[in-house]
This record gives structure tokens, sequence and C-alpha cells, in this order.
DNA sequence: AGCACGCCGACT
DNA sequence: GTCGGCGTGCTC
């Protein structure tokens, strides 16, 4: 019976990815099945293209002509029907293409790919005045070898190299081909051991090394690295298979850089708080319907503990588990907690995994033998088996949200596994996210509250240092009176401290040292940023990052009327050096995205603090998300106010998440802590009730000021950013851009109600050599919200490379 | 995006 | 006459 296939490319642009019919040649009739990936031919020059199976049926399809899948590409890996659909959830979600779905949820390694090979066709050269000595010596190479990849010919043929290939294939003279490539090989770990022999039988005649090796072998396996760092050759070991006497084994190893992890299991018992919370979780999660939870708990009030119980209890039912944390939080010691208590079960997956170990973690999710799958945003994908719960902790942190092509809220996603594996979806935090605890209030999501911090946890003696007045005096240094007679007394008892401050600071906000207050969009209450005028740093202006608005630097503060007007912004590099001349001997730890290149030096910092090795840890929010310094006994917060002037509409929320928790710090010690928050700001509600602790009063404050100016979670914001080399060209682009944007809203999508702000110049208007223009949408999104974005995208993907790239990006995680 | 088809100028 | 320029249009 002839079957035919529906396939979607894997590479193809947004304007093209559809649904292509093929036919499934006899021979692999059986092999091609709904998720198999493959390879077809596409186009004129039916050029080899990679593709997913979506469909099998057997009605021939009503399009004229078929074309015949080419090969089955990767048969050990096919998507199943859960991540089909969310395939297609998260294109219709995000507008990404069915690739950008596909690469989100299979390691690039472990799905084979094309590479191109150049062959010399039967054609003669003819005329050879046509070419160049160094095409006419590559053809001979080619004629030579028979065939060439891409690099092999680089390394011989070095600059030109891809021009030279187009001429010759223009010239019918070299014939291109993409081949199917192997996935990434499975590393293997060989070894050898002696066979069982007739001690009767006499041995062949063997050469003094291999009587030794076979000595040795007879003791037991080696593997073949301690062979041959024993002096043993492959010859040697050759010579004995060859005989008989041993054999090659050779086992799949799994590249886990995770399973060495150390740690005890910590013994725990809830207290009855935390009992009842985990009860309510058992209950719902035992009975077969999805479920959302909300678990809010203060600082201290040991979250960690109910989660890990209803983790035991999910996999004890025998279903799978994925727990995802926020990058910053990956560390070895968190992760530790699960190696210990899971051991062989744990899967751990982030973007700084090497391509080979990223794929081993994958196969074994795959092949069930994890269960627990421990990750960031990425691991919302992971093929675990019979899902049963998803763990998402520090729910409200923005590195659930992907900027990259797919652009997904892990949140989103997890949503959907959970009503499709009718799972249960636990989200964490001491500060929710206003979105989740707008769903809780509503009931979309249940509410379990954790209100007691657990034994030994005492909230810090918080002191809100005025920094207001020291401005008057014109003492402008980052450190205030208070926090350095705290910091001089900590340091010489031999405790130790956390500074924090909130590097975005460095952003030229407008605030007013005598009232604190910032200069704000009139119709956002967005923080304006000051803008400098090209080749001049004293003219500037004011621009509202939200809606573009510009105004003037205003002469006097608009709230007070006085002239103190400053532009906030010193750094991390400024207070080490202050630092370094107020403590003296005493060891100054700086942390931040300059400090910290890699993984491995942020742990490094995390360690050698943790190991007293320093008394002041100085950094950016990387500090409060470190782990337990039992040592750490004041904790203080530099410009508390200034992440409050951000120009993001989220900014009071960021702020009173990052108090609370770096509060919450230095209440985690043993001996009783102090936390001092300078701020310009004393009076602020954000302040007071981050100093408080007061989660549930923030949110009824920041609720209704969103529901006020219409922000999210009362609305859903767009953000499209068209960018180009050329600057004529961009702004001819986004002149076409709104345009069509303002025909598409008045006509076919008059239904859709939008708010549109731009297109205005992003905020680093220039990067990478290239000029950003953007527009800002507010409006609801649904199927024919992002129907209307689809257009544009569609619109600005098909006229080639030379016109601009438009991203659309549906609630950004900044802006 | 790629690649074909197609219709014009510069060369053997 | 042919080669090769890149404008236009399609991709199961």
């Amino acid at each position: 019976m002839q079957e035919y296939v529906t396939v979607r490319l894997l590479d193809a642009p947004f304007f093209l990815d559809r649904d292509y019919d093929y036919s499934v040649p006899e021979e692999l009739s059986g092999a091609v099945h709904t998720g198999s990936f493959v390879t077809v031919p596409f186009g004129g020059g039916n050029r080899r293209h990679m593709g997913v199976v979506v469909g099998v049926r057997e009605q021939a399809p009503a399009t004229a002509a078929v074309k015949p899948v080419l090969s089955v590409s990767t048969p050990r890996i096919s998507l199943s029907e859960e991540m089909l659909g969310l395939v297609c959830f998260l294109r219709e979600q995000t507008l990404c293409t069915t690739g950008d779905a596909v690469h989100a949820m299979i390691p690039s390694g472990a799905l084979s790919g094309l590479a191109e090979r150049y062959y010399r066709t039967e054609r003669a050269v003819g005329d050879v005045r046509r070419f160049d000595t160094v095409e006419l010596l590559l053809l001979e190479h080619l004629e030579h070898v028979g065939g060439a990849g891409l690099s092999a010919l680089k390394g011989r043929f070095g600059n030109g190299l891809e021009e030279r290939l187009a001429h010759l294939v223009r010239a019918k003279l070299v014939r291109r081909e993409l081949c199917p490539k192997d996935a990434m090989a499975e590393k293997q770990e060989v070894c050898f051991v002696a066979l069982a022999r007739d001690p009767q039988a006499k041995l062949p005649r063997l050469g003094e090394k291999q009587r030794q090796l076979l000595a040795l072998l007879e003791t037991g396996e080696q593997s073949e690295r301690d062979l041959r760092a024993r002096g043993f050759t492959k010859a040697q070991t050759d010579a004995l298979c060859r005989h008989g006497l041993a054999q090659r084994r050779a086992t799949r190893v799994w590249r886990n850089p995770y399973a060495s992890a150390v740690g005890e299991a910590v013994p725990f018992a809830l207290n009855d708080e935390q009992q009842a919370a985990f009860a309510e979780i058992d209950r719902l999660s035992g009975d077969g319907e999805a479920h959302a939870i909300l678990l809010h708990g203060v600082t201290g009030s040991g979250k960690t503990c109910v989660m890990l119980s209803a983790i035991d209890a999910m996999l004890a039912r025998g279903r799978g588990v994925i727990v995802l944390l926020p990058e910053i939080a990956l560390t070895p010691q968190s992760v530790a907690i699960f190696c210990a208590r899971y051991g062989e079960r744990v899967a751990v997956m982030h973007s700084a995994l090497g391509a080979g170990e990223r794929m081993d973690a994958y196969h074994r999710i795959l092949s069930g033998e994890a269960t627990v799958v421990v990750g960031t945003r990425s691991a919302v994908f992971a093929p675990v088996k019979d899902l049963g719960l998803i763990v998402m902790d520090e729910e409200h942190e923005h590195t659930y949200k992907s900027d990259m092509n797919p652009k997904y809220h892990a949140r989103d996603v997890a949503r959907w596994r959970c009503a499709y594996n009718k799972a249960t979806l636990l989200l964490c935090s001491a500060t929710p996210s206003l979105e989740s605890y707008k769903r809780a209030t509503e009931g979309r999501y249940t509410l379990l509250t954790l209100k007691k911090r657990h034994a030994g946890a005492v909230l810090p003696e918080v002191t809100v240092a005025d920094m207001r007045p020291e401005a008057a005096e014109g003492n402008l240094s980052p450190l205030g009176k208070t926090l350095t007679e705290a910091l001089l007394q900590n340091t010489g008892e031999g405790n130790q401290s956390i500074l924090f401050l909130n590097r975005r600071g460095y952003n030229h906000a407008v605030s007013c040292r005598l009232c604190g207050g910032a200069v704000t969009c009139p119709s956002c209450s967005v923080s304006l940023t000051y803008h400098t005028k090209p080749h001049s740093f004293q003219e500037g202006y004011l621009v509202c990052h939200f809606c573009g608005r510009r105004q003037p630097l205003p002469k006097v503060c608009p709230t007070c009327g006085s002239e103190h007007l400053a532009r906030i912004g010193y750094g991390t590099q400024r207070v080490e050096q202050e630092l370094g001349t107020l403590l003296g001997d005493k060891t100054v730890l700086r942390m931040d995205t300059d400090t910290t290149g890699t993984r491995a030096s942020y742990e490094e910092l995390l360690g050698a603090f943790r190991r007293h090795e320093a008394d002041v840890l100085l950094g950016t929010q990387m500090v409060t998300k470190g782990h337990d310094f039992p040592d750490v006994t004041l904790v203080g917060v530099l410009m508390a106010d200034a992440s409050l002037y951000l120009d993001d509409y989220r900014a009071a929320e960021r702020t009173f998440s990052m108090l609370t928790q770096v509060i919450g710090r230095a209440g985690r010690a043993q001996k009783k802590g102090r936390a001092v928050i300078q701020t310009c700001n004393p009076d602020h509600d954000v302040i007071k009730l981050a100093c408080a602790q007061d989660y549930t009063s923030f949110y009824d404050r920041e609720i209704a000021l969103r529901r006020l100016l219409v922000f999210p979670p009362f609305c859903d914001i767009v953000l499209m950013t068209l960018s180009h080399k050329n600057e004529q060209e961009l702004l001819r682009a986004a002149k076409t851009l709104s345009e069509r944007f303002a025909a598409l809203c008045a006509g076919e999508y008059a239904d859709v109600r939008v708010v549109a702000f731009g297109p205005f110049e992003a905020p680093i208007y220039r990067a990478e050599g290239r000029y950003r223009m953007r527009m800002v949408v507010k409006c609801v999104l649904n199927r024919r919200s992002r129907a209307l974005f689809g257009e544009l995208l569609a619109l600005f993907g098909r006229q080639g490379a030379g016109t601009p790239l438009l991203s659309v990006d549906f609630n950004p995680s900044s802006l």
C-alpha cells in the first residue's frame, strides 16, 4: 500500500514553514512514522532538507506532483505525540518555526544533520580561460579524491573557496550534495578481558610483552586506557584477541559531569505547616487530573523541604519529575542536593553542558534510566517518561523566559505539559510573579502558603538608611554613615558581609537627591532614561523606553522643585575602590558579570567566600542567589531605589523581590543578622514592604497600579524589533512596518484591539554593526492577535537577504 | 533562503 | 550566435 506523509522542514524560514506532502518509497515503508526525522528533496533544485513527519496517510494528496522521501535520518530519535503537540503549541504561542521548536526539544548532537560534499562531474572543462589556477587545481583535486567536504577543502584551498566552488558549480563542473551526517557518537569505554582457556592446551607462541599482558588480564579486566598507560600497545592487545585468548568489550558510558557529585542526603522533618502543604500537594497530584499549585513561602520557611517531599512522593508513584531552577541558582551545591538524594536517577541539563554531555543526558532520560531532571528553562522539554510533576523554583525569575527563538516562557510550556500528562505543576517562590499570584487569587492555581520561618531562621534587624541628608551635606560616597559603621564593626568582629548593588543602576535614570523621586513618563509611569546626544556628553534628553516619548532634561525636579537632579550611576568597581580604602587589610571579593566570565569562576568566587577567604562579598544580583553563608551577619544594599528607576514597568516588582531575598539571606545565619538598606527613598512603599517582608500588601498595591495603567497581567506586551546594517534601509522598513501594522489593524484585523507605540529607536540603537528600531504594542494575546503579528513576520521574512530582520517577542523579559 | 526560468548586453 | 548578468516566482 502506497503511503504518503506530511512533512515540515526543520531549516525553513517562517513563510516556508507549512505542510508538504511526500510519498514513501517502498524500501522505506515501515520505517517512516509520525514523528520520524527524514530528509526530503525540496525546491526546484531538489536540495536535500531535513524534516519531521507530522502525519501519515494512505490517500494520495490532491496536490499535483509529490516527491519521494529520501531517507530516515535518525532512526533512534523521533518525536513523541506529546512533543509534536508541543511543537504546534510553541509555533502558535511564540511564532517560531518548526525547526526552532524542534531544536529547543532535542539536543543538536542527538539529531543527525546534513553535510555539504562536492564532487567532480563528467563534464569537460572546455575553455580553460574561464577559470583561475586555483579553480583548476580544485577540479583536479576533486577528480583525484572523488568527493570532499567543505572543511577538508578549506584547509587546502583557503580564502575565496566558497566563491570558486560556486563558480564551478554554476559551470556544472562540480556537483554539490547534502548528505546526511551521523549524529554525535556515543562515548564508549573499551576494555579487555581474558577468555577462559583449557589449562592443558598449549599456549601459542607469544612475545614477552604479550605474555605479561595476558597475565595481567587474567587478574581481571583492564580498560584500554589503563593498558596504554602501562605501555601495552594496540598490536599486543590485537594479537591476544586474534589468538582467542582475550576479548575486546565496548560498553557505552554516559558523559555525566554530575555522576560524581557528592553531598549527603540531608534528612529533614516537616513542621506542621510544611506537612499540611505537602499533604495538599500529595492529595491533588494523586487524583489523576492536572493541577497547578503556587507554593508561596516567606524566605526561610523551608520551601525546599516541601518540594523534596513532593518529588519523593511522585517518584514513589513511579512517575517522572522535572525540577526547574533559575540559571543562577544551578550551582554544584544545589545540584548536589538532588544528586545525593536521587543518585543515578538524576539527569542535569543546563546551557553550559557540552554537546556530548547534553546528548547523553537526553538519552538517559529517554531510556527511562533518569527519572528526575534538574535543569534550567530548557529542561522543561526533557522527554521524561510518564511525567507526573514539574517543579519551578523561584517561579518569578525572568530567566525562565527565553529571549531567543523560540521565545517561550518555561511556565507556559510547563503548564501545557502538565495538562497533557495530567501532571502537577508546583510553582515555588517567596515573591511570586504578579501573574501567578493573580491566577492563584482567582482560583486557577491552588495557593499554599508557608508563613512560619523554620527553626533558627530569624529575620535580621533591618535598618533603612536615609541617604538624603548625607547628599545634602555633600557626601556623595556610595557608602553612607550607617552602613560604614556597621561594616567596620562586623568585619572587626571577624564576621562576613554581603554588599549588594544592582548593576543596572548604571542606567542613567535621573533622580532627585532631595525627594528621592525619579523623573517618569507621564503616560507609562516608567522611569525615563537619560540619553546623551552624539558627540556631546553634556547635552542630553530623556526617553521613555516603553512608549518612545522624548523630552528635554528638566532643570528642576518635577515633584519637589529642587535643583538637585542627578544622573544615578555608579557601579561595583567604584564601590570596590571605596571599600579598599575603608577596610584596609580586609579582603573584598567583587562579583559581577565582569569578574565572572565563566560558570567556573562564579562558583570559585562563591566557594572562596564560603571558605571565609574574604570578608566582604560585593556584587550584583548574583550575590542574592548564592547559597547559605553561615558566617554572614551583615547584608548591605546600596541604592535600594536604583532598581525602582529601571525603565521597565516591572521595576517595582523586581526591586521588591530582590530586597526581600537579600534581606532573607542574612536571616539564615545561626547568629542574629543585620541588614542595612541605603536609599534616597525611605518612605517608598516598595522599600518599606520589602523590609517588612510583606508580600500580600505589596501585591495589592502593585496589582492596583497595573490595572490602572493597563499593564500585564491585565494585557500583554508585544515587542517588535527591526534591525538592519544600513540605517536608511532600516528607517524605510520601520515606516513600512508601522504602515502595514496600521493597515492590518484597520482592515482585516479590525476586531483586534491594540495600543501601539513607535516605531522608535531601541535603547541600544546600534549594536553588532546593526541599527535597531522597535515598536511596542499593548494587546491581549489570543489566536487572532498572534495571527496579526504572524502576518508581519511573514511579510518581513519574504524579501531576501538585504532586507531588515524583524523579531517579535511576546511579553519579553526585559524591555 | 535557494534555485530555476527568462529576458537583455558583451564577447568569441 | 553563446555566456552570464540578476529580476521574478515557486517551493509538496
